[in-house]
DNA sequence: CAAATATATACCAAATTAGTATGATATGAA
DNA sequence: TTCATATCATACTAATTTGGTATATATTTG
């Protein structure tokens, strides 16, 4: 399971990414109106993607937040990662998380779950490190699109 | 990631399967040492499989755990759901610990996110669910062997 | 300067995780 | 029948993580 803190990630940097090429930056009050995400919280969650270099912030009147790269260059497993959440099911097959199973006696070469889960990350991270912030704005374009 | 409870029902799992066929059932104790999980904290991650039918136990002297069913039809995915963890990314894509997001005004059909986090879930849960206790104690075998 | 904004620091409550302690109960063997 | 060996039931707890809040400060624009 993902946090609330890296859903929140994800969906502000969306909201980001659909205001990208104004000149004007968004608002914290803005964003966490929009995806309805405690204020606060959104404000601490903001400062964390800021010192990864995710977006960029402008202080004073007319001040907010805006990303740091094209949108098409900021990657799902990206923000996860830089949110604090380990992708992999077990520390042992993390690539950002790694921790040994100290019970793991054989090591993990030998080890069949490890193996397994293994797999899944490789499955998992296949997909979160192709969807990018503008797949998932045109995706939702295209949902939006379907239900009309 | 999963939670140590889960990862722990697991390698008891496999190593009841790799008794399985032996009359005698195997201690919490030898359990516990052999996979090196705290004992304790094992028995009542058994009691739980037992209460979901995975495990039979036998009380007494001589007693101990033993699987409920074939190796070949306990299955990852089960295990992970039974011992308390859900295997999607976020509740609005867990089949069995569903949730709603409230903040999702437009309704699930419209969020892109939910879309890639469903892509994600199958993903997980093809290779999950086709993996089972026995499948996991042939790979070891075939992991061994490999590196003697 | 005043208003609107982000920034920094510090704190906090609830839930979850990862166990432990204690004693009762059932079984098999001597 | 008694004793050692097991599980079973119930309750408790310490540490960590999650999901925030409060307060005061710094910066920019008009």
């Amino acid at each position: 399971m993902l946090s609330k803190k890296s859903k929140y990630a994800i969906k502000a940097l969306v909201g980001l990414a659909k205001n990208h090429g104004n000149e004007v930056p968004l608002r914290i009050a803005q964003i966490a109106e929009q995806e309805h995400i405690p204020k606060k919280f959104l404000e601490s969650i903001l400062v964390e993607l800021r010192n990864n270099g995710l977006v960029h912030s402008k202080m004073g009147a007319a001040g907010g937040y805006y990303l740091a790269k094209e949108p098409s260059d900021i990657f799902l497993s990206q923000i996860i990662r830089l949110s604090g959440g380990p992708i992999a099911l077990l520390p042992c097959v993390s690539l950002n998380f790694y921790e040994s199973c100290e019970e793991c006696e054989g090591g993990e070469e030998q080890c069949a779950l490890h193996d397994v889960m293994l797999e899944v990350r490789e499955a998992t991270v296949e997909i979160l490190a192709k969807t990018s912030l503008s797949d998932l704005v045109e995706r939702e374009d295209r949902l939006a699109k379907l239900l009309k």
